[in-house]
DNA sequence: TTGAAAGCGCTAACAG
DNA sequence: CTGTTAGCGCTTTCAA
């Protein structure tokens, strides 16, 4: 493969001056410029980023650290960090760790020897010091979908445990008290969050909160599934559901409908991220809605701060963005109007 | 951050035996691999990638690059891509073009620049000329969804043709008669063979095909839900509509559920990919599945066959792969059945 | 078993 | 405006 020896060589300069073009220099004469042009094109010159990256010590490239690409809100999270970054003209590099904490750990060691400029986070399984460790390295980067109040770092994250109060309120206004919610996995920090709502959702209403009607789920279609299928062979059923999120609600409405049941007449449903799909299945799925789009955008500015060194070091920030209840057709909420005003 | 010689010092050995434990060569005492392994700890030395690439000519990474990350199809097969790198002790870049040719072109020309030691490119846009340069970098690569008789170059595909006539076949078959088709994007190669597919199906059973019932759509949900919009505006609505994926199948069902109308009594859809959701939506999509996550397996074993110089240069394969009818409710299979016994 | 030193391809003083 | 040259951090001969 050609390097830029070759060009200068071809082009009858040094290296210095090919290496002025390459990096759009001004001080380079418009014919010089047209000659060393002309020589990559001739040899199909393509720099080596990881020699030019050596020696500026900058790769011009963040990396996104997401939990499950199968998870719809991850890729527009991924979205909306890809578009400010590509507009900055730095690249991203994508990678799936799938809920596993070695997976992440070996994601980053393998991003800190590519040497990239900042890291975004996103709903990491990773602890406070193992994140205090990527510091040494002097790689800026930003937390989504985790509060952490004792660490110093940007963080961009959903209020979840007011988003799970609206939708188990919203189920308790509706008329149900028998209440259960199928978790997200218990490690992810989210997952408590959220149960958290959920419980205090419950207390407000003198209900007892019963562990029966708690079970873990794994933030899958599969998990809702399941967790449902308990939850329905109990000696006594629980009238709604409230799923950690949507996929997990859409695997609850499966469950339900394959044991015969009707939703929400016998089981009411409701989950959290208001995916595109909460919207096309039947019934249409009550939700909390979060600007995860947003998300990525807002995180991905934030990281941009660091890399362009124009945020005060001190001053992190931690951006609270709300969830909002979009309730739709799975709760039963019109049935129970009309049947409050009959 | 610490580098090889401040490792070196420490230790007191020189920056060639680091080296060597660095790459676990056999030849160091294991005393001084134990004072160099200290001295690492010590200074939590991470190896520069850049530099080590830029040595070994080689940097233990392939890039996988998909036409659209929010259609389920692509993170499906990326698993079965990392699945056989990560075993192999490969990274895999991810990088999502959104169906977007300059999108992908800039992808390559920043993955040729960091010196990937292969390539993947999966439903790619780009013409034959496009991957012969890629040749000229000596950059191994393997294609999935599009066969190319006339390129010279590894490839698994799926015979998109004949599962697009196995679904209208069998649209056929149950008795429907006026059958639309929602394509996928114009500009995917895909797209014209799955049209092709159902061209040949109606032609095989004497009907002509209606210029009016076919719409391009944009392979996302919100295109099938608006070709369909259109279908049903027609003064002479189809009986059915056969969507070129899965995610527009399921905007045509919303669709036809919009206009007040039923799928399958007033309406049939089928769809193309079998992706979990089509299971899940009310009716349950009947599709034409294939075997995603295995394409994935395959095209990375493929790959690093050439990387691993095993493969002949000379003997390409093109593996092809079999799609399967599955029936499920959204054609009205059993409805039929029952008015034909009757 | 170890070390010295050249070189991978590029950038950035510095000198002209 | 252009060229010379010393690195960037690592690997790898070649000698010892």
């Amino acid at each position: 493969m050609a390097n830029i020896r070759d060009v200068a060589k071809k082009a009858g300069v040094s290296v210095a001056t090919v290496s002025r073009v390459l990096n759009r220099a001004s001080n380079v004469s418009p014919k010089t410029a047209d000659a060393v042009l002309a020589a990559m094109q001739e040899l199909h010159f393509t720099p080596n980023g990881l020699a030019r990256g050596l020696a500026l010590n900058r790769t011009r490239t963040i990396a996104l650290l997401i939990p499950n690409i199968v998870n719809p809100l991850y890729p527009e999270m991924a979205k909306g960090v890809e578009d400010v970054a590509h507009q900055k003209g730095y690249n991203v590099l994508l990678c799936n760790t799938e809920e596993d904490i070695a997976k992440e750990r070996d994601y980053l060691t393998m991003l800190i020897e590519r040497r990239v400029d900042g890291l975004i986070l996103m709903s990491t399984l990773l602890t406070n010091d193992n994140l205090l460790q990527i510091r040494e390295y002097n790689i800026p980067f930003v937390l989504t979908g985790r509060y952490r109040q004792d660490l110093e770092a940007d963080i961009v994250y959903t209020d979840y445990a007011y988003g799970s109060y609206l939708a188990v309120h919203h189920l308790l206004e509706v008329g149900y008290q028998r209440i259960a919610h199928i978790s997200g996995s218990a490690i992810q920090w989210e997952s408590q969050e959220k149960l958290s709502g959920f419980k205090k959702a419950l207390r407000e209403a003198q209900l007892t909160v019963e562990a029966k009607y708690i079970v873990e789920g794994d933030n899958e279609i599969e998990g809702g599934y399941l967790g449902t299928m308990r939850l329905l062979h109990l000696s006594e059923k629980p009238q709604a559901i409230f799923a950690a999120n949507d996929l997990m609600a859409i695997g609850a409405i499966d469950a339900v409908k394959a044991q015969g049941l009707r939703v929400p007449s016998d089981v009411a449903v409701a989950g959290f991220d208001d995916i595109r799909m909460s919207a096309l299945v039947e019934p249409k799925l009550t939700t909390v809605s979060h600007p995860v789009h947003k998300m990525g955008l807002i995180a991905a500015r934030l990281l941009f701060d660091h890399i362009d060194g124009g945020a005060g070091e001190d001053a992190t920030q931690k951006i609270l963005l709300q969830p909002k209840l979009m309730v739709r057709k799975s709760c039963g909420h019109e049935n129970r109007l009309r049947e409050i005003f009959n």
